[in-house]
DNA sequence: TATATTTTTGTCCAATTGGTTAAACCAAAA
DNA sequence: TTTTGGTTTAACCAATTGGACAAAAATATA
């Protein structure tokens, strides 16, 4: 039990979490994990067996937050405009809670593709399945969308990247004032929505 | 002089920057650039100071190539139609003939913000300037653009995205199929400019 | 209380890390 | 031929790495 009532395998999970979502796997060491908990280095081993062991676990969850539930979202009977509206909002939303999750799970996988395998195989879910039906609810309205894949890319891209790429971006183009990239982050909801409908608006 | 009459020096560079930007500065060891180049150790120390002053070089120079030329581009008196063209076609083409800047680059400046100051000092340029130029003549013309920053940020977002996150795609969206992601990412010249040029089209 | 059980720690380990140093090598100049 | 300069190597270093292990401390159970 730590200070605050939280376990301590919980604590270790929270601190490890936050050190490898800032230093990636390799830039990370089971000693400065130990020391940012305040426990000791041995006890890391107790709980979980080894640093691959312990990366694993946190890396699947953190995964999971990042793969959108483009399913549960595009199966509703709200007109596409609303699905869009109501996607583009929650994952947004998400990554400004934890700015962090996309340029960790897109490095990790980059390097590390065959995680891939194994997190598909234990989600149980079939990609493909999921990919054919947004498709079709895609193709069901009459909107100016050629590839439905290609759009999918443009949705997922425009939420994703401002976080992926905000030390560039917060740099170059606000000058380094957090604030305002933070407002700019918020106002991204709604201009990624518009420009997603008027992108594919026919005429 | 190696095999192919490049010198010492530059194959070591050429290796080093492979390995660096597939696992990252924390990610590579000194031995394995030097197992992968076919020489000692000593001889990486000898070239290049320390490890830090040999992923310094390679990443200043694989930065510039990240860092998209909007400037020349964006000065240029065709019209903004073209403009937008031009610079989609070129920078996506750059990407796909070496995938692994943006990810590279991105996950460095995320984990060590600092190089950032470094290198822009360096430069020279002037980044608020370009920014204003770009955002002047993004206003010029009569399309539905309310923040210059924002349409900014969704094109280089749009060009950048699939290289970032291509095992996810490659995996969840193509079912692995190399070929069909290389024929994606081709289509994705023609799809981003049609797709940004719909989004800012006025009515 | 005394006895298990779980949690935490200190100590140790072999391997690897980035880096140094002095010696060996080798082609070209003298 | 000897000398000179840059190039390459082997041997070595202190520090750090992930991890093993048994003792100790804390907690639960009897």
């Amino acid at each position: 039990m730590t200070a605050k009532g939280i376990s301590t395998e919980e604590n270790i999970l929270n601190v490890a979490r936050e050190v490898f979502m800032r230093n990636g796997y390799s830039g990370t060491t089971m000693q400065q994990i130990a020391d940012e908990a305040g426990i000791n280095k041995s006890l890391l081993h107790y709980y979980y067996r080894s640093k691959e062991k312990l990366f694993g676990q946190i890396f699947a969850e953190v995964f999971s937050q990042f793969i959108p539930e483009l399913g549960k979202i595009f199966m509703t009977d709200k007109s596409l405009e609303e699905k869009i509206r109501a996607f583009v909002d929650s994952y947004i939303e998400g990554f400004i809670r934890n700015p962090l999750i996309p340029i960790f799970v897109m490095q990790e996988l980059s390097t590390n593709p065959q995680h891939l395998a194994d997190l598909i195989r234990k989600s149980g879910i079939d990609p493909e399945m999921v990919i054919k039906m947004i498709s079709e609810s895609l193709k069901k309205e009459d909107l100016n969308i050629q590839d439905p894949r290609q759009f999918m890319v443009n949705m997922i891209g425009l939420c994703v990247f401002p976080f992926a790429a905000q030390p560039l971006i917060q740099r170059l183009i606000f000058n380094n004032d957090e604030k305002a990239y933070s407002k700019f982050l918020l106002e991204r909801k709604h201009e990624v929505s518009e420009f997603l409908l008027n992108a594919i608006r026919k005429g």
